[in-house]
DNA sequence: AGTAAATACGACTAATTAAGTCGTATTTAC
DNA sequence: GTAAATACGACTTAATTAGTCGTATTTACT
């Protein structure tokens, strides 16, 4: 419970790593793969998908990679999870308008300030924060 | 990502019932579980886990049942989530200490960080907070 | 032009975790 | 003695996460 998955973390490993390149230097998935001991072709996916979102930059072609594109301190903690994962939230109801248990519910407004209170805590944190 | 699990979500919907009944009022699971629409065997197991913990305090027998044992304001969230789900962490190797990559991990320390952050804020959030 | 090395991406399978069920025992008011 | 409650481990099912595979596309290099 209050996991982050794989791919963030492999995400966040590979962000720091690319963040340790001189400026313009590229790095393959393979080379990232192997250095750290994750599965590359799970890399690769969540590479592709922070580069559909201009994280990261991507070079296609033999000797291409990627390298950041972004200014990391512009980035925050909540963005790039939900890039990866998808809304961040304690509960379903965070989003969902459609559980039965609404009417009945109890404890829907206090849940959702816990979730405020870590959306804000991840909001205020960029991707800097974490891979410096 | 970051979701609790139901049975931290039906306990908490039980302790705030039980907070609305007069003072040594018993509530059962059955009552419980139909009011607000839950299986009934697994908020069993969660209240058995609560009573353990002195949390709340089971009756035996007919006419038995479940009461609020201790004052609310005592029990922070992170104790109360790791009655029921076992101990709070962004990542594994917040508490482990066997994980492969160790040495080459380079996210390690900020992710701490942010587990740090979330217990003290879980921490500092008592049970009462949620229920009231 | 051909080849090889990289990204792109959807579909699939495996593994893990969470959710829920069942059977049986124990306690106790009536 | 019976019925209604808690106690609890074992089991099954469902959902989510992790990982793999096949195939397409791009492009530097020869």
């Amino acid at each position: 419970m209050l996991k982050i998955t794989r791919k963030v973390e492999y995400a966040l490993i590979a962000v720091g790593h690319l963040q340790q390149k001189e400026a313009g230097q590229l790095a393959t998935t393979k080379e990232i793969a192997e250095q750290f001991g994750i599965p590359q072709e799970l890399l690769a996916k969540t590479l592709q998908k922070l580069a559909r979102e201009q994280i990261i930059q991507a070079v296609k072609g033999p000797a291409g990679g990627y390298r950041i594109r972004k200014d990391l301190n512009t980035i925050n903690m909540t963005r790039f999870i939900e890039i990866l994962e998808g809304p961040v939230g304690l509960m379903n109801c965070y989003f969902d308008t459609d559980c039965i248990q609404l009417n009945t519910c109890n404890i829907r407004t206090p849940i959702n300030r816990i979730n405020d209170s870590i959306r804000s805590m991840l909001d205020q944190m960029t991707l800097a924060d974490i891979t410096n």
